[in-house]
DNA sequence: AACAATAATAGTAATCATTACTACTTTTGA
DNA sequence: TCAAAAGTAGTAATGATTACTATTATTGTT
């Protein structure tokens, strides 16, 4: 993968916006640095950056497609209310992955795990 | 939610084609019974049907969106070689809602979880 | 049984996210 | 310095899903 100046742009807005952005909001992010980038140029490169396990991609319950720089093995929280993504830590929840590998017989190498209700601060707003 | 024809029958194709079928797979399954139904009400109808919890929408780490006649809280594995999406018994993997919502104290309403990897039959295929 | 109100349908058009394409530009290593 | 390879911007194309509309089916009431 040769060097190119969008694709580090790209991944350090990501690094410093750790909201888990989908591929348009950080392409409306970055417009402000670098306004003649393109949309498709920001797919290709996170398409690329998750291929080789630099950011990581996050599908589930809302259909749309998160990006988050943290590829620590983690799971997500997605708030009903708020919509923001929260980190859990895998800790919390451990070893669902070679549990499951165990009694299927399944040769497992992702697992993702994301959760949905109320965080916190919209508990609170009731 | 007035009775219809096409919504029983997409509730019974789900159900007699229990291999977590795609919007899409379901439409062209009804073709041959109905020739007449249209994409658009399979899918206003699976959507009305997961809404009111008759039906289990699945999406998930290749992003397109699968749909479960078993609505039992379970999990799912999907092999990376055939493409085919497995069940997998909540009991494998217990107390995943409950243990995050007390570590963390967001309110925990609904639970994905989504496996990929190699499933027993394309492990022997090498 | 007839009837109005309401919800559902088929078929088509529109939308939205994502990918493909192409001519041009950057990077890289010799 | 230069050529090969990879990357880019901009636009067009694709594919899944939703919206729209005129018509049809369902349902509770006379």
């Amino acid at each position: 993968m040769k060097y190119s100046k969008q694709r580090e742009l790209i991944l350090k807005t990501l690094q410093d916006n750790p909201i888990h952005p989908t591929a348009d909001e950080i392409y409306q992010l970055l417009r402000c640095e670098l306004p003649t980038i393109s949309l498709g140029t920001v797919y290709r490169n996170l398409n690329q950056l998750s291929e080789s396990g630099e950011v990581m991609k996050i599908t589930g319950l809302d259909g749309s497609v998160h990006f988050d720089h943290n590829t620590y093995q983690h799971y997500h929280f997605i708030c009903n209310k708020c919509n923001k993504v929260y980190d859990i830590p895998a800790e919390l929840v451990p070893n669902i992955m070679t549990t499951v590998a165990e009694q299927t017989g399944m040769r497992i190498s992702e697992c993702e795990l994301v959760l949905k209700g109320l965080c916190r601060d919209c508990q609170k707003l009731n």
